[in-house]
DNA sequence: CCTGAAACATAATGCAC
DNA sequence: GTGCATTATGTTTCAGG
């Protein structure tokens, strides 16, 4: 798409970017040996360039009240027209959908979704999402644990 | 766990750090309707708390080169000890693996990867997952497209 | 618990190289 | 394309309500 040229020094930006996006150009230009000027420099050019989509802040879920975690697997009926048009429409409308995506297999869609406990989640499975009419078939996966959770991109030195 | 007590500035603090990991706290008193200097104090309360996990920085994949992401589900030979102690460290040794998590039903464990493409992906299911000596099943899913990525917690108001 | 001002730190940019 | 110097912004402490 864009192409722009990088180098070793956008690489370690991105990278010390990555664990903390709330690092000043003086931290930056520690990490990775250049000056606070140039760091606030290159940055800006890798954001105009759309390396980067969204600095954003990871809340405590569990601490917030958000307890129970499930994936949730979904299957539109193909012969309702504009299902998958007002489906979007929907999953984008519900905060506690937190993903979502198109899938190859026999589940058209699967996300995840948090609830404060499980009986909310029982409620916010029928309900919010196994009344809407275009849906052929639904089936959610309890998260037990996180393993890992570092969505980092793996970048070159 | 840790018991504080969260005003309507505080929702709207996470709120606004939430969308913008980088906001200044000038730009944070304008979104919250507070000084910036009490912008300060709260935003240090908060991260002592617990409450905010991380600040990161979500780059575009498919411009750095990785153009597939795909979701593995695992299942582990339980008769092997020791099995999940060694799998969860080879987990996090591979930076392509960004989530895991422990599940409920047949599958153990359930991976999101990226790679830079089908056949890479291919080759890293079948060298680096499937060689692994204690697992019993593996399966794959490949993501179409992303409907919706906005991991933000819902908060009050 | 808050604001506002002062002292300090950082960001953005023009300019010389 | 980089560093340095300057000016504009932002942060944080502290006095005072």
């Amino acid at each position: 798409m864009n192409q722009i040229e990088l180098d070793s020094f956008d690489w370690r930006l991105l990278k010390a970017l990555q664990t903390n996006a709330r690092l000043s150009n003086v931290a930056l230009s520690e990490q990775v040996n250049l000056s606070p000027s140039q760091c606030s420099r290159r940055l800006q050019r890798l954001e105009q360039h759309n390396l980067i989509e969204a600095y954003f802040t990871q809340l405590n879920a569990s601490e917030l009240g958000y307890q129970v975690t499930a994936f949730v697997n979904i299957a539109l009926d193909k012969r309702q027209q504009n299902s998958d048009k007002d489906f979007k429409q929907t999953i984008e409308a519900i905060p506690e959908i937190l993903e979502c995506y198109s899938i190859s297999g026999e589940a058209n869609y699967w996300l995840k979704v948090i609830s404060s406990d499980l009986p909310s989640l029982s409620i916010f499975l029928n309900e919010s999402l196994g009344n809407l009419p275009y849906i052929q078939d639904l089936t959610s996966t309890i998260v037990l644990n996180r393993v890992k959770y570092s969505p980092y991109i793996p970048l070159p030195n």
